[in-house]
RNA sequence: UGAUUGGAUUGGGCAGUCGCUGGUGCUUAGCACGAGAGGAAAGUCCGAGCCCCACAGAGCAGGAUGACGGCUAACGGCCGCCGAGGGUGACCUUAGGGAAAGUGCAACAGAGAUAUACCGCCUACGGGUAAGGGUGGAAAGGCGAGGUAAGAGCUCACCAGCACGGUGGAGACAUCGUGGCUAUGUAAACCCCAUCUGGAGCAACACCGACUUGCAUAGGCUUGCUCGGCCGCUUUAAAGCAGAAGGGUGGCUUGAACCGUAUAGCAAUGUACGGUCUAGAUAGAUGAUUGCCUUAAAAGACAGAACUCGGCUUACAGAUCCUAUCACGCU
RNA sequence: GGAGAAGUACCCAAGAGGCCGAAGGGGCUCCCCUGCUAAGGGAGUAGGUGCAGUAAUGUACGCGGGUGUUCAAAUCACCUCUUCUCCG
């Protein structure tokens, strides 16, 4: 099993944000869109609104835990695509088995997985 | 029993499964082994290591500290002690040198604010006088007696302050005696004295590969000024030097380290011996889930290392232990 | 990670030990102008909170918060909170 690439660029996030489509819960903002690489992208943002440092950390753990096991069950269907997530408020309350169920949610919206 | 005082500790534990970071070993890109946030990692307020500025030089300016003795690599820190202030007490607080070196400021009120005569008192009508009045934070040491025209340290006793001497102490200082006779407050106003202080910070700095721009009797050497000193000011078409944007590697964890015992010291702390290796990421690693224990409640305080140490300051749910004091009750 | 700057009425702000609840402007209220409104012109009050008072007014606290220095602090010193800027 391979391992889905980090984003890192700042130039990448903002393209996310302009040009892919968008999927919201109050635990979890979702960002996609195809690339022309055949492989998954991923990248976990946390803003100072939601607290200090302690509560960012907690919250970004969490959306890559659930993250891991969404991608372990449907690698095949997510190549090719990049993802943005984004925490909010409520994220770092949530468990990660919660997290998981609205990810999945929203990549059924996206037709991406049945 | 109640109310306090000063200090110390802890900050859930164990196991299974799926994952993350770097280390070691085997072999080959997987397996095995063991490791993986804090008491404040925080604020960045001080001090140092390390590192660059040629050497890290001199003077002025600027900045910091401020009783005394010690500890420390160093400090604005810590310990002890003295003075002052607070508390019934355990104990707490304390930027605590100098105001007779000089300058400034002291609104309003008040006659007058560092020198004065408004009312009053006395008078020889020139003046004298700070006792009484009122103002103020402060009015010429305080209070009583003598004294005087009325008054005044003018004289005396006591108290406070200053100088000198004796005694005790390592010293700040305490205490006793003698002397003259008075000096408003402010230095977290300028200043004076003593001590210390060059600047910048790991986004420092060094190296590697690729990109592209510039090159003069220039410039540069990182606080403000002055002096001194140093590098360089080339060469001829691609070396050398400099600059801009991005990438990688090192710096990066063994250290004034931690633990235990003994010993010197009231203590801070030092010394000796033995043992241990204890995060090093780079969009940034500790999460998820299940069970058991603990608990009133399966966890719920403040909070995430970013080169590293020593302090200070600030935040902190709950729990535990020790020390001393006061009040009440019993013996 | 490191280096700095600023917080004053509802908003923008001046003040840099005493005359300071604190200049000035916006805003607010009233009037003029207009068929009505905006713009423009003129005039004016209070400026926050607590207490006392029918009210006028008085008084205490108040310049992000706390502690100190001083007779006296928005102003000086220290600690702290919030916001903003710079260094790749």
């Amino acid at each position: 099993m391979s391992q889905a690439v980090v984003l890192n660029q700042n130039t990448d996030f903002k393209r996310l944000y302009k040009k892919g489509s968008s999927y919201t819960n109050p635990a979890l903002v979702t960002y996609l869109k195809k690339n022309n690489a055949g492989i998954c992208r991923i990248g976990i943002t946390s803003s100072k609104k939601i607290g200090n440092a302690v509560e960012r950390n907690t919250s970004r753990r969490k959306v890559r835990a659930a993250f891991q096991e969404v991608y372990r069950d449907h690698e095949e269907e997510l190549k090719g695509y990049d993802f943005v997530f984004v925490c909010r408020v409520r994220t770092r309350f949530k468990k990660s088995t919660d997290i998981e169920k609205v990810m999945l949610e929203h990549l059924k919206e996206a037709n991406i997985i049945a």
